[in-house]
DNA sequence: GATGAATGAGGATTCATTCAT
DNA sequence: TATGAATGAATCCTCATTCAT
């Protein structure tokens, strides 16, 4: 047990020396999972796929990882510390006086600008395409997301209840997703208009909640509008 | 479903007794297919598992169709058909006096119905998760859905270029789209909430698209960042 | 659901003549296990093995059997049933005023003649290497037998004890299998040699047996013999 | 550390002490061994289970080990080596005074004492599960113990011939792991009843050998049946 | 039409072993 | 020495599809 103690107790730089080629490695099948994933979707993709893809061999895949989940599951991460590191806590840090349309604006722009450096965004959230089956790594994303848009939110209603502002961001990733979709299905000015009609589903969407402080929705549904 | 019937010639009788025969048969695996798609999704579902579940064994799947994916399509023509039939030609036939959050509401609540009936409908709307891989059936049941919408929105805006509405009804399938997601993932009180909120989207995207004839929306495109 | 009645009701021949073919592949399968069972082991055994050593793909061995051990259990089930047939319900099949040593002889020459034939039988007898690990179709096999060697100690001690008789007859089994490898591990004369060991092992330890009625064993324990 | 610059022509304590740490390894890898055969097999045990549960790396295993089979035969060796140890040179090291019943009781009670506390010997013992493949290190086991059961018998045959107390001496230990795997599979009561069983079949086989002093077995084989 | 057998490539995963560091 | 990365064949098993009956 005394084997190598001497070394180990001044940090962790050992470990990591070895570890120099394995991340190296690691970096490399996250990225040829990335590619994968986005050719022929989560559900579809095969890890020996993932690992040609590296051009190693399918038991160096699978020292890294355990299954084709923890991989999708350290992408989401990495996508979302990216994420983090890129825009900040909050999808946009937003001051309680920017106008709702510019911050619904720049959100969009960088949610889309973000997923076209990253494609497997997009794959990675749709996940596989049962409802039921939520797995773990899709989630985790969505949690997340979920998250960051709800403190969106809050900047502008900070009285709204909590189960409303979460239903509210659901919504809106909701709305995010499907006008993605749209957008990449699209190229040069209907990309753009299409960026644009997600922007306005949005802030309409948004809108009406910002103009009375309590309540979350001037609902629609018994005495709605007027 | 007479669609054939010039090779047929001769016989009047022989090949419709076949063809009722073959068409339990279809009616069969097809029903079969939903489960599996619902329960599996429809990337993972397997020709053998839909045989298994219609108790037929692989042999007869193919001697109706040619592979998954025909399965699919049509399923999804069957499913389009029984909407045509149930809801009539438009989504919702609107006369243009109805306000529109009634138009919506209405609209919404079918759709919902629609999809608690045929949950099918849900697996097929998603289809594989891939973006670029549209597939053929997921396609159709999209134009299809997509033409549909398109009529509810002339009902309102008669005047709109077709490019505009175009682009609103793609965005309301996936507002549609996404909302249902949102709405089958939760029960009880919190799935009516979510309805609502469904609902509430829409009708604020739609809203002010109604305001001004032409103008398919006051778009906050041209002076909005500011 | 009236697809295929009429044809169905006369018996089950319908059924028959499609299994013909695979009831030969079964045949032919467990044939191909039982050769690999026999050179490899059980537990070193594969399906993939077995499929090649049948000539077929290793799907259709799946078509089957669920699994490696499926395959054993079926084997263990024909040959308990060809053992039944051949030598009859008891292992064999004793008058009570046979000699001990005479029946002994015959039983030990039976088994030893029917592993001669069915070489599986030991590899299965044996199966896994781990103790704890009993696996099914090795206990069915375990279990079936020493009912046998039950039934053949009862006709000899009618009034012992259940719990006795079934220890005597696990010790029995025991020393078969035990003296078994040795005779399969020897040729010619030595292995006569062994045969004769093995019953002369038996006919001692259980001779005394036969000697009192009720006491299952004049222990050598406590005051033992003399 | 600093122990690898000569080669070691002259020095005692430096090879000494490089023996020492890979002593330690060794031993380290055998309890892993041990542990592992006893809990999958040893047919079922992989190198790389071994190395895990020994803390250390495939490659570490590898450095003084060339294989699997070459840790069983260490291992089966290093088993026979303490037995040698704790039970001296013969199994039991008996004076032909000794009464039969109580040697075989002690032998027995030894043998499962050993066993019970290095369970590893039992998976050794078994081995790969095929009885043509017996591999070097089950064989020397085997031998081994074979050995030590013929100094046993011999002590009490003096004049028997070579090939008899072979043959018996295997005999013996089939019975031996026979009994042991009953006694192993019980437990309480029933497993003490099981090695008393063990003890009786024993004696029973090998008390009649010692009443005639050249005749190894008053055979029941030729005078025998009558 | 219908059946069930057959296929063989491909899925995930593991393994004994070797190699660079 | 020791490590951990790397390999690639082999594991079990499934799948879409075809074929003989």
């Amino acid at each position: 047990m005394p084997e190598m103690p001497e070394k180990q107790q001044a940090g962790d730089e050992r470990p990591r020396r070895r570890q120099a080629r394995g991340e190296r490695r690691i970096a490399q099948l996250l990225e040829a999972a990335a590619a994968v994933f986005c050719t022929t979707g989560y559900t579809a993709a095969s890890t020996n796929a993932i690992a040609r893809e590296a051009g190693v061999s399918p038991g160096t895949l699978y020292q890294f990882f355990p299954n084709k989940e923890a991989i999708a599951i350290e992408l989401g991460d990495r996508l979302m510390h990216e994420m983090r590191e890129t825009y900040g806590e909050a999808l946009a840090p937003v001051d309680p006086a920017t106008p709702l349309e510019q911050a619904v604006g720049a959100a969009v722009d960088r949610f889309i600008a973000f997923n076209c450096e990253h494609p497997v965004f997009f794959a990675l959230m749709h996940g596989p395409d049962v409802p039921g089956r939520i797995t773990e790594e899709h989630d985790a994303l969505h949690q997340t997301l979920v998250a960051r848009i709800e403190g969106l939110i809050r900047s502008f209603l900070p009285g709204a209840p909590d189960a409303d502002v979460t239903r509210t961001a659901q919504m809106c990733l909701g709305m995010y997703k499907a006008g993605l979709e749209l957008v990449l299905a699209h190229e040069e000015a209907e990309r753009g208009a299409y960026v644009q009609e997600l922007k306005n589903a949005l802030f309409r969407y948004l809108e009406p909640l910002t103009r009375d402080g309590a309540a979350p929705a001037p609902d629609l549904a018994a005495p709605p509008l007027r």
